[in-house]
RNA sequence: GCGGAAGUGGCGGAAUGGCAGACGCAUCAGACUCAAAAUCUGACGGUGGCAACAUCGUGUGGGUUCAACUCCCAUCUUCCGCACCA
């Protein structure tokens, strides 16, 4: 008899002995066929390593495993993404340094990981705080910058009244602060923005070229909001001007009543004089500007407005004089901060026209009465009222009009997106130093690439300042330079960059982590690019996953990179949720700490609980008893060591299902189906246990397809026995197609469609003596007369009977 | 409102249009034990039946098909994004 399975033992043992054995480093031979597998690398936070975390880890492991026994030359990298609020939060609290507080952190996240066993390539450890990586975080923001892709402006910001700190608009969740939950107002700061609305079509159509889970490229799409339509300009009544608008629905323009513009609207201030009605404009205009953008939204029910008195607008198609309103539904930041209203088939407007009893139009016959209901259905519907576009469809009446518009000047084709501009300073200490140098008389002035890393200075306090500075404003001796360009008096940048900036290009610096003269050498880049397989969070999709999509698509136009993609395929895991099938979380008490697994039952526990606990882009909620059947499994593993022969090759009554569970985990692995991989390894296990004995091979084979998922168990049985060399350096078994149906198959044969037998036949066997058969078998089961006669090869009999 | 995902035993979940419930958990029974735990063996969707077996059954209602959890139409529920984007 073995000894007992002791993972306390045997997992420490393995995890020793690969890394003295360097067994999973990538190696620069670029001769060698390569596979980079990548996971979102962790922000290293105070609370350890949480259970979700492994979920995604164990799944790319399993693939590196796999693919390094299929002779690939395999990345699978980790490092920090270090840089963030919490830590500067924890630092100001404890008056810690936050560079110690990360540096501690790190140490803890490094020694959770690897207590798991997880076959990173620790030499190709980054940390996005150290300068010598964002020397190159720097040095993008420089190429951004002098691409005119990175500009200030001065601009409301979402200002959390908490962290002290503009944020992103994808970072206001329900108009509170998505990390404090603090409320977020509206605040005009200079703030430097990234020019990602340049890419907003290449990110569209990059797509088309990358296997993206199918969610992923959807919401991509759908955030970047592309619609096609056209500008139109509005002749103001006995004016020069133009009042510019934009529509999706030009098709319609002979339905306009009215005209809409934002309380921001330039038009507002310039015609002063004009306007009768001035205080109720200013004072509808001071009202909204106390509204945050979430207020705006919510009160969205209600429609407001004030009819601007003494400026009329012109209809361009029909020369209808109509009146402009002001309201708080047209947004400056859309279009061009003005609107063309359509009450007859536009819900927004005809809401508003119902409310301050605006006329509505029918220019889209569709059976219904505008006066009572909005129609807006564009599928469908032949053009009334309409002057020259009358009995076209919607289709053809877009088509005519836009064509009618431009030949006239008074319009043009347009594509608008509702993708924003990316605020990216950050009024932080624990962030990247913008390397900018602000000179009255030269304006902003770029730091020499040579002046990189330009290190964050070491501050007394980190502290946000009431006024919106960051707390490097305060250190003067920093701030206050010469000018690099007239050596005249001049100040640094004290703004620093958003977390989302290092995460942006870190999988480029894993190819060649240590470079110094470049963020990485193009032999790297040319070897390892594309990544193969990333893995990541649903939540990152339209933000870290889109910014990345963004810089790496700058950095291919500037001939950094030689692919316009950075990954060729994504895919998104599930979270895993408490016992009780809610989040996890402190304050509802169902923490689980993947500390506690693997000290009691172990890291292959663990990693094979994550990946049986159901399908992995699903949700999946903890149970302590799934966590025990899997140790049980392991045990059972364990234990068959004392059943093996030493026979070799496989038995003849087990090869079929040899090759079958091959093929099976074989596919599973890469198709993020790990749940029924397992499922088929346990099925195997089960029918070994019954028969009593197996042979050299076939226990040679099961530890090697069980070896990606339980690394450890495996590579101590594979050396208890004495088989040669370690475990992971084996070739990854393959199966013969001849070998996965047995040489007599158990049809089941339907009448009409229900199971009413089984028959046995040979493999080869002719249709007719199949059928033959299964009529033999089911005589006096069927009533009626034989109508039909199925046979699905090596599947089903139907016989269909009336 | 728009977009996405999901509804299958007591639970987690399996099923290229081809035997619904693989695999695991829980439960029950048996073996082992003085006993318990662990382990092993077996049973385990509902209804009827001693049983063989019959019959119903994948949110609901229709449809296509020899055959539907799977495809089509309609509908309900839940969860997750986005939300006045013209």
């Amino acid at each position: 008899m073995s000894v007992p399975y002791n993972h306390k033992v045997v997992e420490p043992k393995w995890q020793g002995v690969w890394d003295e054995e360097k067994a999973f480093h990538a190696t620069n031979d670029f001769t060698k066929p390569k596979y980079y597998a990548l996971v979102e690398f962790p922000y290293p936070s105070g609370q350890g390593l949480h259970v979700g975390h492994p979920r995604p880890y164990t799944a790319l492991d399993i693939v590196a495993r796999k693919r390094r026994m299929q002779g690939y030359n395999v990345l699978y990298p980790m490092g920090w993404d270090a840089f963030g609020l919490p830590t500067e939060n924890y630092a100001i609290k404890n008056h810690i340094h936050p560079a110690l507080v990360t540096k501690n952190n790190v140490a803890r996240f490094k020694e959770q990981l690897h207590s798991i066993g997880y076959s990173f390539d620790w030499d190709r450890e980054i940390n996005t705080t150290d300068p010598s990586y964002y020397h190159w975080t720097q040095w993008i923001f420089l190429k951004l910058f002098k691409e005119g892709l990175a500009y200030k402006t001065e601009m409301p910001i979402n200002w959390c009244t908490g962290c002290k700190v503009g944020l992103a608009n994808e970072e206001v969740v329900d108009g509170v602060c998505e990390r404090c939950g603090s409320p977020v107002v509206r605040k005009v700061k200079s703030q430097w923005m990234l020019k990602i609305t340049e890419y907003a079509q290449k990110l569209i159509d990059g797509l088309e070229d990358v296997d993206y889970i199918e969610r992923v490229k959807v919401s991509q799409k759908n955030w970047i909001g592309r619609s096609e339509g056209a500008e139109v300009d509005f002749a103001v009544q006995g004016k020069e001007d133009k009042l510019r608008i934009y529509t999706t629905r030009p098709d319609t323009l002979f339905g306009v009543t009215y005209m809409v513009v934002s309380p921001e609207h330039p038009i507002l201030d310039k015609y002063q004089a004009e306007i009768k009605n001035w205080d109720a404009v200013v004072d509808y205009r001071a009202k909204a500007a106390l509204k945050s953008d979430f207020e705006r939204s919510e009160l969205a029910k209600e429609k407001t407005g004030v009819a601007i008195e003494g400026l009329r607008a012109v209809n361009p198609v029909n020369g209808k004089d109509i009146p402009i309103w002001v309201s708080d539904y047209v947004l400056m930041s859309y279009g061009t901060g003005a609107i063309m209203a359509v009450p007859a088939h536009d819900e927004r407007d005809w809401e508003f026209a119902k409310k301050f009893d605006l006329p509505i139009v029918e220019v889209v016959a569709g059976g219904k009465n505008v006066q009572e209901e909005v129609y807006t259905d564009v599928a469908e519907g032949t053009l009334v009222n309409s002057g020259f576009l009358d009995g076209k469809s919607v289709a053809e009446a877009k088509e005519a009009i836009k064509n009618w518009l431009e030949e006239k000047g008074i319009g043009t084709r347009k594509v608008n997106f509702k993708l924003r501009d990316w605020v990216f300073s950050r009024q932080r200490y624990w962030g990247e130093p913008i390397p900018i140098i602000h000179c009255e008389k030269c304006g902003y002035v770029p730091l020499k690439e040579e002046e990189l890393p330009l290190v964050l200075p070491e501050v007394e306090s980190y502290m946000p300042t009431d006024n919106g500075e960051s707390p490097i404003a305060a250190m003067t001796d920093w701030v206050n330079v010469t000018c690099p360009c007239c050596g005249g008096p001049a100040k640094r940048e004290t703004d620093t960059m958003p977390q989302w900036a290092g995460s942006s290009w870190y999988f480029l610096r894993y190819t060649d982590p240590t470079n110094e003269e470049a963020l990485a050498s193009p032999e790297a880049l040319k070897y390892w690019l594309p990544v193969d397989w990333y893995n990541g969070g649903m939540e990152h999709t339209t933000l870290h996953l889109l910014y990345s999509r963004f810089w790496h698509k700058f950095l291919y136009d500037q001939g950094v990179v030689p692919t316009s993609e950075p990954y060729a395929k994504r895919t998104s895991h599930g979270m895993i949720l408490g016992e009780n099938g809610e989040k996890m979380s402190k304050s509802r008490g169902n923490v689980v700490n993947p500390d506690d697994i693997v000290n009691d039952y172990g890291a292959d526990t663990l990693r094979t609980y994550e990946m049986f606990i159901g399908a992995f882009d699903m949700n999946a909620s903890w149970s302590e008893n799934g966590v025990k059947g899997c140790r049980r499994f392991l045990e059972r593993v364990w234990n068959l060591q004392d059943l093996v022969t030493k026979e070799k090759g496989y038995s003849s009554d087990f090869e079929v299902k040899m090759h079958q569970t091959i093929q099976k985990v074989s596919y599973d692995y890469e198709n993020l189906k790990y749940n029924t991989a397992i499922a088929a390894l346990m099925s195997l296990l089960n029918d070994i246990v019954k028969k009593g004995s197996l042979t050299e091979d076939e226990f040679k084979t099961y530890l090697i397809l069980l070896n990606p998922v339980a690394p450890h168990i495996t590579e101590e049985l594979w050396n208890t026995l004495g088989y040669e060399g370690r475990i992971y350096q084996q070739k990854w078994p393959e199966y013969d197609e001849s070998k996965l149906v047995e040489d007599t198959m158990q049809i089941p044969v339907q009448v009409n469609g229900k199971v009413k037998a089984t028959v046995s036949v040979l493999r080869d066997a002719s249709k007719e003596e199949v059928l033959a058969a299964a009529k033999a078998a089911i005589e006096g089961k069927v009533s009626g007369n034989i109508v039909k006669e199925i046979y699905v090869p090596g599947r089903i009999v139907n016989i269909v009977a009336k």
